[in-house]
DNA sequence: TTGTAAGCGTTATCAA
DNA sequence: TTGATAACGCTTACAA
């Protein structure tokens, strides 16, 4: 590998020098400049970043952590597919490096390993869910002074960096748009309460339902795991119940999927005896038959903005950035949900 | 942050020492060992990565080279997923982390970047094409003796080290299915020729057709871009010599799925109609309606042996590796190619 | 405008 | 079985 005083000899200047044209610093002769740049190019010398990060004691690189998904459940392969850019485009603007980590449940505690090893300078942390043991993991990490971002997951009572959509509003849009359309009995297919986004939907349905003057009954409140089989399953369910069921809102697409397939099978066609709406406008929503009408939410720009955030706070201890942040959610109307039920 | 020099000094010992404890190196007194690890944990130290990586002159890092994908085409999220989760769960276990690089197009000449900066010991390259300056990019990296591992793309006439599934078989067995259902006129809907993918796939339908006596009819061949979009497309196509169509085998579910989207629209169903199969089983042919028949591809097992492989090649110069390795595929039928056309 | 030199926290070699 | 110590390639005062 070509080093630095390789350059330095051949452009007959100090180690220094060579490191200031680098790193544009100080003021400095154009012609020494030309001249290290030329001997640079010559001899091929790239800066070796790793030598860099030591001596700037800082490596450079992003932490992304996910749980480790053999069996992906909340996230769809779309939902992380779109964060994943999004926090790779924040990061290649100010020349970071994403380093992945993928934990499994028993690493739970194990959020400060990329810290105190020091390979990442801060961390977006994506698919965290409310539990004790993960709560004190990242209490103890923001004790320590480690900078660090949520996704798409918020911890009420404590004080953490988190980028979060409004699901609130748009699951109130979602059932608003349902009973616009003249639903009245609209069941809700919720995922579990351990995630911030499941009690945010419910909410949004809450208002909305109430706002219309009707009751939350709990007769109509469904649970699954996010997962397509959960909400075929649940299909028997609301088919037992069918003549107090016309519409149902899917806490996620996936879900809404498995219940579209699961009343099918039983003779009950979505957008045609009943309405359904989910949520993240995946491309299964595309791809389904009807297309589904789903809450597109902007998994992009919340990774993107995630990164941002943790990024500035690594620059400056902590700076203005905004602490907790939601980004609007819109609503995709598809054929799912278009047609007043025929009679 | 506690370093290697204030466990030396509480426990008394060297600073060499404590190294050795650390690595487990060297005989070493029981006693001595004890005394160490007890004071880093009274401490709390622990080694610094980047200081090791330097001094190793290895980072420890995999870098795991994508296509920037706002756009993803040929990639379905779900192939993406699955192939990262391969690759982490072996670099894990080889005590590597994985370094994520989003290339942009304008980058494909830079394959170069991750390596020469040394913050990566290897890559795996995801979404290659062939093209001429990806063969040069790619020999430059070779002669440069930088290891890496393609994943899913071949390079015929050069030797790299190449992890693939064996998409001729699969797309033969696909194709045979149809056959023996009684199929006929199987039109072929096929990606970019840039991809071997695509090659490999018309070699499996051209194989299966000519051994049951049947020509390639060039009007029964299409070309989409394995978007969905580009299916659904197509369909208009198809619908114009249907007399001419009993069957049709996609080179990718997406393309699958927006020919029977397209299809639908004009009244012919899938697996009533006309029989489909698709390849990668991904998500969406679960989800899709009728449920795709399709090729499952084992995008986690190829994402684990490329890690495998070019780690492997890393310890030591180039060893017993096998250079280009074929995965088998296994044809998963499901409605859309269930049953023979109604006549 | 440029050079000198002191770190940075390890690994690894050589002696003891 | 352990200790000294020279790298490793860079950043960054401080000096000139």
């Amino acid at each position: 590998m070509v080093t630095r005083k390789e350059v330095a000899e051949l452009a007959k200047v100090s180690e220094a020098t060579v490191s200031r044209v680098f790193n544009g610093l100080g003021p400095m002769k154009p012609a020494t400049k030309e001249r290290v740049l030329e001997a640079a190019k010559v001899l091929g010398y790239h800066p070796n970043a790793i030598a860099q990060s030591f001596a700037r004691r800082r490596s450079g690189n992003l932490g992304v952590v996910l749980p480790y998904m053999p069996k992906v459940h909340l996230f769809s392969a779309y939902y992380f597919a779109e964060i994943l850019s999004g926090i790779g485009e924040q990061v290649r603007e100010q020349g970071y490096d994403m380093l992945l980590s993928l934990l499994t449940p028993d690493d739970d505690l194990d959020y400060g390993r990329l810290y105190r090893s020091q390979k990442v300078d801060a961390c977006v942390i994506l698919g965290a869910r409310d539990t004790e043991s993960q709560r004190s993991s990242l209490l103890q990490l923001q004790e320590q002074g480690l900078p660090f971002c949520l996704v798409n997951q918020r911890f009420e009572g404590l004080s953490f960096l988190e980028v979060d959509a409004d699901h609130v509003e748009g699951s109130y849009q979602a059932v608003r748009h349902l009973l616009d359309e003249g639903y009245r009995k609209i069941a809700f297919l919720n995922g579990s309460p351990h995630y911030t986004n499941s009690l945010d939907r419910r909410h949004g349905y809450q208002k909305a339902m109430l706002e219309a003057g009707l009751t939350m009954d709990p007769a109509l409140l469904f649970e699954g795991n996010y997962s397509r089989t959960s909400g075929y399953e649940i299909a028997a369910k609301v088919w037992e119940i069918r003549d107090q069921v016309e519409a149902v809102f899917a806490a996620n697409d996936r879900m809404a999927i498995g219940l579209m397939q699961g009343l099918r099978e039983r003779g009950w066609i979505a957008g045609r005896d009943y309405a359904v709406i989910g949520c993240d406008d995946s491309d299964a929503a595309k791809l389904s038959d009807p297309p589904l009408s789903s809450i597109k939410v902007p998994f992009f720009e919340m990774g993107k903005g995630a990164a941002r955030a943790v990024l500035a706070s690594v620059g400056q201890g902590s700076s203005e950035v905004q602490l907790q942040v939601k980004l609007p959610t819109e609503l995709k109307i598809r054929q799912s949900s278009k047609w007043i039920r025929q009679e």
